[in-house]
DNA sequence: CAGTTTATGTCAGCCTTGTTGACACTCCAA
DNA sequence: TTGGAGTGTCAACAAGGCTGACATAAACTG
């Protein structure tokens, strides 16, 4: 760590277009990115009395109906207490469903309601519409290798998680 | 909006990559990508009294020495006061220099120490470390398609933040 | 010069969302 | 029957956003 900011550009192989100079500019295009990404979700939650974390738990809830509560916590990476109380607000709101499990009576099984579908709707047609723009704009290559390396990027239990709903959706 | 799952798909143009499952799984990468993103510096910080909001603030300041708080408030989107109480432990930590500006006397010019530049290299070399077994796993068509989409996902004003720090860096 | 605007700092208070620790209950499996 | 897993909940706390209000100094403007 300490041989200087070209450490990988001097090896002079195939591997020269990963300098430092261009691994900071991903790093900043990823935040600044990501700011995009959420903005407009935000706006809407805004209104309602909604954060970021109901959004994340509405989306993975109506990709994955019927997940339980532990399977939600890996995917998020929170703790129980965390989503607990988001999940409580949902659930009283009339947004999300429990539903007590059929085998294992210890397990709550979580379902988008009519309401709940159509917030997560909202929710996820405003990002949409920011990412098809994007998505348009670049390119299918281009498309191909922002999603070769996002994943690459994934801690591997995330990209299981990730490969998991990816199948699941197809 | 109302017009189903497909409503990018049907149209049978060369868009048709842009269905809303592949906008979906978009999101879900762009999710746990950034999750793993942020991982390693979280863990260096975690032992620190710092947080993500210091390490960006770290970030741009040794990224752009010199920048004015103004400058800062406009890079990182946050208020002023959420800004300066980040700043304050910073300053007083010995890791950031604030000088009041030549010509005009009303700015301040932030600079890191040799702590500060330091703290920065530890985390951004933890950060760079994922990033560049990830962008060599991909090969750079993907990276350039990876930081094409990014770009074409970012606000505007954020873009021309990119693009200055870019070129300025280059 | 007087008045306004700009750049910055700071105080106080609030919210969301994360954390730990503790405890209770239900139920499965050995 | 006992241990452990899955869940819910209480309390307390911290980080890091936010708003609103106010202060100061410097720069700009008429």
């Amino acid at each position: 760590m300490a041989d200087g900011r070209h450490s990988s550009a001097v090896r002079g192989d195939s591997l020269l277009f990963l300098t430092d100079e261009q691994l900071r500019q991903g790093s900043e295009a990823m935040f600044f990115a990501y700011r995009g990404f959420t903005a407009d979700p935000d706006r809407i939650l805004a209104d309602l009395t909604y954060g970021r974390a109901h959004h994340r738990a509405i989306h993975f809830i109506g990709r994955a109906p019927g997940t339980t509560v532990n399977n939600l916590l890996n995917i998020l990476g929170v703790t129980k207490q965390s989503l607990n109380r988001v999940l409580r607000t949902l659930i009283s709101d009339g947004l999300v469903q429990s539903k007590v499990g059929r085998n294992d009576k210890r397990e709550r099984h979580l379902y988008l309601t009519d309401d709940g579908r159509a917030l997560e709707q909202q929710l996820s047609d405003a990002q949409r519409a920011r990412l098809r723009a994007a998505f348009r704009d670049a390119g299918p290559e281009a498309v191909a290798g922002f999603r070769t390396v996002l994943e690459a990027m994934m801690d591997p239990e995330m990209r299981a998680s990730y490969a998991k709903l990816r199948e699941s959706g197809t």
